[in-house]
DNA sequence: AAATATTTTAATCATTTGATTAAAAATTGC
DNA sequence: GCAATTTTTAATCAAATGATTAAAATATTT
């Protein structure tokens, strides 16, 4: 066997192609990308892409798999814990992703995009993976505003969470804010987010 | 001259196309998006894409600018108008935007993936038609909250109104409500934005 | 060091896809 | 009705792209 590993700080090819395939995916989207930019990007032959993953829909798998993952992996237990208030919830859920997505700024336009382009195939594996409609989360809801809908609360939490970072090359181009000033104003949101969210909770 | 106009309630073969055009492009994006399945969304010879519009790019152009035109055109004016209170431009842009939206669910997300893979080709476009950041509601945000960055009310505004459009496709497939249910909860916004964004204002 | 197994490369294939062309069909102006 | 113009069609092109192959290079085993 002739097994390369990552030696000295150095990626294995296999490793080179998965983590340039990350940045060429979440970058331009399934359809967008190019195997040879991907090759490239890794700076390794073509044919060598085929060799490791044997074809650009199965290292796109491995990809969407593994962000999805980041996306939605921390909600599901999050909002069924019986032990926990909406506060703590809400709070949790909003450093938890913020840190994530300052790192992965990319994922939420990118996951959210090939879920329109393929729902049948992210469906089962989505339904198992969260189930809102029955959570602790969604019962405290519903038990301290019995007039709204919980689902709304589910909306606003998410969209304050996420949107930022789908708006933001929009925001950025309207503004021109720099984007380590963008960076402050996420890091910002997560105590901010707590506050708003109790206060739309107890809006009349 | 045979100019064939849309008679008897049929459209030209033009029109056909650049309806199907808006169809296909929004739903799938410009990368995904081949010309046989507009010529065949259209029910048209695939010459005749060319023969009308030149060529695919020529036709998304059109497509793009009038979506983003749908979904950016009215928020300047409203932004800008010196003589309306913060709520009521919240209340304006929610009812408007809500609306639009329910006809085209779609925009967001098209709009914003394309901005994604082409910054630069939209740069020019959006930053003359809006100018956020010297607006009456940027000046009004600061004075009634000086300890707050006005953009996070921007954001916050955008994310309540905007995210359940892009996040449906995903909220769907969790919680598994039916489109029409999502259509009354859309609808439901409208006003409760308005509340909410209130309560974020004065919360403390 | 020789034999074997693995990895990498350059060349090439087959399909897809945006676009063109030349001829046919339909429409219009006279 | 006929000539001119416009629209539509079928066939085809050229470039892009995902994938394969056979040979070369490299590493491993004995």
């Amino acid at each position: 066997m002739a097994k390369k590993k990552d030696i000295t700080g150095d990626l294995s090819t296999e490793e080179k192609i998965k983590e340039a395939a990350r940045q060429v995916f979440t970058k331009k989207g399934y359809a967008a990308t190019r195997t040879r930019d991907i090759a490239e990007e890794a700076g390794i032959n073509l044919a060598l892409l085929n060799y490791y993953f044997r074809s650009k829909e199965k290292l796109f798998e491995i990809v969407i798999m593994e962000k999805m993952q980041l996306l939605l992996g921390k909600i599901g237990p999050v909002l069924t814990d019986e032990k926990t208030t909406i506060e703590e919830k809400v709070e949790d859920i909003s450093e938890h992703y913020i840190s994530t997505l300052i790192a992965n700024p990319d994922i939420p336009l990118f996951v959210l995009g090939e879920i329109r382009n393929n729902p049948e195939k992210f469906a089962n594996l989505i339904m198992t993976k969260t189930k809102i409609v029955n959570s602790a989360f969604f019962k405290q809801l519903a038990a301290r505003r019995p007039d709204i809908d919980p689902l709304h609360f589910i909306f606003n939490m998410l969209g304050l969470i996420i949107f930022p970072f789908i708006g933001k090359p929009l925001i950025q181009l309207i503004t021109g804010i720099p984007s380590e000033r963008a960076v402050v104003l996420m890091n910002e949101r997560k105590k901010l987010i707590k506050t708003w969210f109790q206060a739309m909770l107890d809006a009349k």
